[in-house]
RNA sequence: GCUACUGUGGCUCAGUCGGUAGAGCAGCUGAUUCGUAAUCAGCAGGUCGCCGGUUCAAGUCCGGCCAGUAGCUCCA
């Protein structure tokens, strides 16, 4: 019978030939390459029978696919190696991630990361003995009694929920049995490098309701090399975490007096936060926003509108004793809260005057500090903290003008992204309610309408996004733009965000042009997202050395002697003047050693000065990642500097 | 909140079988005034995260709490 093959040519075989055979046919070497195939463009194993007239494409380590079908028989192994060790364990699900894979098992006794080494060592048997895999199928009812047999309870679970007449596959390597939806290495023998990586503990179907299982993550690469180059990429990256170069920097720091989540932003990060909210709020105004200065907490009458204590109560500082309805246990005392959000604030000065179409659209920004009781486990570092500065603001306008002011807000944002060189580290996300959930207003029709609003808006963009269901915010849907932490981890930045609720809810209108009253609708957003992730981001992403406009401390003057102390300190005063960051390093220090300190502050500008920059009136400088570049006249490198400041130059 | 791990001078770490703590860097003092990535010497600095228990004796063993880290849940 004839195969087609990937590139156009026809391969004749047998019939019942498998994708195996097929692959050896062609070359010997590709058939030691090969890890699984594609068959008319699904993947399968290299066992699966091939029809006349299939299109046939080999996958190999090289691909992505390959990669995850090594990985993922690596997580059988894993099991199989587990089931030995500890044959009570029952296993629940074992997928690839990113980096490599995990299983999430229920062991009767916990285990530790310390029984890695017997694992990884039963794992390396299973692999030397070079099982077979074989894939074979069953009727449900046949699934779940084979499950059932080898105790197999969460498999039982996962079977029963599928359809009734669902087919199927296992895969059977040794002993080991397994249900998986496949496709899979041919044998064990060929994983080659793996490592188990880290242990942590998992829900059960990702609900806190169930039971907590063992997950076990751990990562396979086709070849030792790079296996270990991963893992040195991983060290690599863990010295960006802004979490421990933050504080090394002296950026902010922690103390067990004052909590969890309640970051300090030492002389260094303020300063950073200063000079990128000064640039905000000028960037805001000059696009027509309107600065607020609103309370840092209200009473709960103002949240019970919002609908903040009805989805959001339990994440709130409240001052006073409530039940669990959220009623004042005092009926006397009035219950105070901190805030979560700005929005209600902000809707208050709209509700102040009547308003006209023609004050519409209403841009309110504010630089709001913002507080969430976030449970203890979440915290970390600058990224998940219990009290944060947003660049928050919402816009009141009429649905008509939702479109032009929400691509006006994506504009603000690119703008930002583009001053902090971080417009390519970010991806987008549309992030839409799930039907049927309680934690969203609701009103179903409202709902669809404001997301197809949203849809078209993203589309006509030509915003590369993906769609996730579930992760809307409790009153409207939201354009996310998310960023990764050194560990892979992603985060939102910055958010946009329609809300078709708060103008009924607040009872906020307008007059329209016909004399009619009308509801408006709000736009939530942010424009460089919350300072404090926003930093830590910018930690990770430039280890540190900051570009130029916004590190801490711009120009580090360095006297060799004291004899040119004087004239380091009219170089600091006249570039102080001028608003640049500069200090001095008047240590009794050899210039060798002023030097090797200012480069690990990461100082962008050194300045070199002895004898002779007194006499000419020069300074010789050092540049950040080029070292010495040569002297020059204090007043050029006095309008170099500040005209890079100016001009956000990034290196 | 849950699972696992961690907590010893400001920082990085050592501390063996339970016998009341060590180093380097940083700091201070003195000497040195030096030309592009670590000058020399001396001094000082610790209720071993906190509270309790076991013990003749706890940094070390046990329990609770606090804080930090990764993951889960959650989320800007």
């Amino acid at each position: 019978m004839n195969i087609i093959l990937k590139n156009g040519d026809t391969l004749v075989v047998e019939q019942d030939a498998t994708a195996a055979y097929a692959v050896h046919a062609i070359s010997e070497g590709l058939a030691r390459a090969a890890v699984a195939a594609k068959v008319n463009g699904t993947l399968v194993d290299l066992s699966h029978v091939l029809h006349e007239g299939d299109v046939l494409e080999i996958v190999t380590l090289k691909d992505r696919e390959g990669l995850e079908v090594y990985r993922h028989t690596c997580a059988h192994v894993l099991a199989q190696a587990l089931k030995t060790i500890y044959p009570t364990c029952k296993l629940a699900v074992g997928p690839t991630v990113e980096n490599g894979f995990y299983y999430d098992v229920d062991f009767n006794t916990p285990i530790t990361m310390e029984d890695f080494g017997k694992i990884e060592a039963e794992m390396k048997k299973i692999i030397k003995s070079n099982l077979p895999i074989e894939r074979f199928t069953l009727s449900r009812g046949e699934a779940v009694a084979l499950m059932k047999k080898y105790s197999e309870d969460y498999k039982v679970e996962i079977i029963e929920d599928l359809p009734e007449d669902a087919e199927l596959s296992f895969y059977k390597q040794g002993a080991f049995t397994d249900l998986c939806r496949g496709p899979h290495l041919p044998s064990t023998g060929k994983i080659r490098a793996f490592k188990l990586t880290s242990i942590a503990g998992a829900y059960w179907r990702g609900s806190e309701k169930n039971k907590q299982l063992t997950r076990i993550y751990g990562t396979a690469f086709s070849r030792k090399e790079e296996l270990d180059a991963y893992l040195t990429a991983l060290e690599e990256a863990k010295r960006r975490d802004h979490n421990k170069l933050g504080r090394e920097l002296g950026l902010f720091m922690t103390s067990d007096v004052i909590g969890q989540g309640l970051p300090i932003l030492m002389p260094k990060g303020a300063k950073i936060l200063q000079v990128l909210t000064r640039f905000v709020e000028d960037e805001e105004a000059k696009r027509g926003f309107m600065v607020t200065r609103t309370p840092n907490m209200a009473k709960s009458d103002l949240y019970k509108i919002s609908g903040h204590w009805a989805h959001y109560r339990d994440k709130m500082f409240i001052l006073g004793e409530v039940d669990e309805h959220g009623e004042a246990v005092n009926k006397e005392e009035e219950i105070m809260a901190l805030r979560p959000m700005t929005c209600p604030f902000q809707y208050q000065i709209y509700k102040n005057g009547l308003k006209s179409y023609r004050d519409l659209p209403c841009r309110y920004s504010e630089t709001a500090t913002e507080f969430r009781n976030e449970a203890s486990g979440e915290m970390h570092g600058l990224i998940r903290i219990r009290q944060f500065t947003l660049s928050d603001g919402h816009i009141i306008c009429t649905k008509e003008q939702v479109e032009g002011e929400f691509k006006r807000c994506l504009d603000l944002s690119y703008y930002i992204l583009d001053c902090l060189g971080m417009r390519n580290d970010v991806s987008f996300r549309f992030s839409k309610r799930k039907k049927g959930s309680d934690k969203y207003i609701d009103d179903d029709e409202a709902w669809d309408n404001t997301e197809a609003m949203m849809k078209v808006i993203l589309d006509d963009l030509g915003l590369d996004y993906v769609e996730a269901e579930d992760e809307a915010a409790f009153y409207g849907p939201k354009l996310d733009v998310q960023a990764k932490n050194v560990f892979g981890k992603e985060d939102t930045l910055i958010t946009i965000q329609i809300d078709f609720a708060a103008g009924h809810s607040f009872g906020m209108e307008y007059v329209d042009a016909d004399g009619v009253k009308k509801t408006p609708y709000v736009i939530h957003r942010s424009s460089i997202g919350c300072y404090e992730r926003t930093l830590a981001l910018l930690i990770e992403k430039y280890a540190g050395a900051f570009p130029l406009w916004f590190a801490p401390v711009q120009v580090k003057v360095l006297p060799i002697t004291d004899r040119a102390a004087d004239y380091a300190a009219e170089l600091v005063d006249g570039l102080s003047m001028l608003g640049i960051r500069a200090e001095a390093d008047f240590r009794n220090e050899k210039i060798g050693r002023k030097i090797l300190d200012a480069e690990n502050e990461k100082v962008p500008y050194k300045l070199v000065v002895g004898d002779k920059e007194v006499e000419e009136h020069t300074v010789s400088v050092r540049k950040r990642g080029e070292g010495d570049i040569g002297a020059m006249e204090k007043e050029a490198f006095f309008a170099l500097v500040k005209q890079e400041t100016d001009d956000k130059v990034i290196f």
